[in-house]
DNA sequence: TTGATTGTTCGCAGTTGTTGCAGATAAGGC
DNA sequence: GCCTTATCTGCAACAACTGCGAACAATCAA
């Protein structure tokens, strides 16, 4: 996503107030690589602005999501983890602690034949890697703690 | 996943009885294409056995899922959709009416290279076109009716 | 066939993730 | 500084499941 002054800008321009919340989570997002939940950016931004709504956060990450500054990705981790690299890559997820990280693929998947499509019109390709990550692959049997996603 | 026979022995083998309601789920799944949710197959099989449990439902699910004779599939569409075929393939999901359904890739997304993978070990690859069914695409705007999804 | 054993079913309460609502609050323009 | 109206917050409501326990019934032994 864009940088908390060009979104600043943005939200603005589209007559959306910039709130003292809001100016916090564009922080917390810009160059976060970790695809938070809503949970888990509710949980650091309340170390900075302790008393800020969940429904807040909530609320700016759906705003954020209609100004595309931001995919929900729904990785059947639970909940909707939101990730503001908006350059084209797909996903590593780790079954076990459900943490997810970016890869870019050159070549992603190709299209489907037509005659497969019959009509369809695919608007985006996601490729989603399900496995281990290296802590959890090397910890053998005994589970790994859910992180913090943040 | 194997027919409602195969099912039949390989639950009894397992130490796990065949009731009437499983048999009957087994058959509503059997070259079921629709990846329906436990709420659609639910819907289904209450036609056909009044009074079955949506708890069961699950359950049952959940056990054919644990033998792996059903996949679970987290689309984002919602409800956690099954899936029956057990060939190898991926997914078109019509963000509109939330109808799933199946494509072969010959070539499916190659691995990331190692730099990227950096320890982490990829067990499946699963591939999701998003986009629009015919039926949504035809329609211009007019929102398409959310389908029964069996 | 009966009886005992133990897995299943079912309904209901509880959990998690998320959204709807409404009153209090505070941006942003004048 | 004032006004308009978007935003924030807390709480209730929801959807999709899951946990629990009593009643039930598949399976097996005799």
């Amino acid at each position: 996503m864009r940088s908390p002054a060009e979104l600043t800008e943005t939200f603005r321009s589209r007559g959306l107030r910039v709130t003292p919340q809001r100016q916090l989570l564009f922080r917390l997002l810009y160059d976060n690589g970790t695809h938070p939940s809503a949970e888990a950016l509710f949980a650091a931004a309340t170390e900075q602005m302790p008393g800020i709504s969940l429904r807040t956060v909530y609320q700016t990450l759906s705003d954020l999501s209609e100004l595309g500054e931001v995919h929900p990705l729904d990785l059947g981790t639970g909940a909707t983890r939101f990730d503001p690299n908006l350059v084209d890559h797909h996903h590593l997820v780790c079954e076990r602690c459900g943490d997810v990280r970016d890869v870019s693929l050159e070549s992603a998947a190709k299209l489907p034949p037509r005659e497969q499509l019959g009509g369809f019109r695919v608007a985006t390709t996601q490729v989603v890697f399900r496995g281990l990550c290296e802590v959890c692959a090397g910890g053998d049997s005994r589970p790994a703690e859910e992180s913090a996603h943040l």
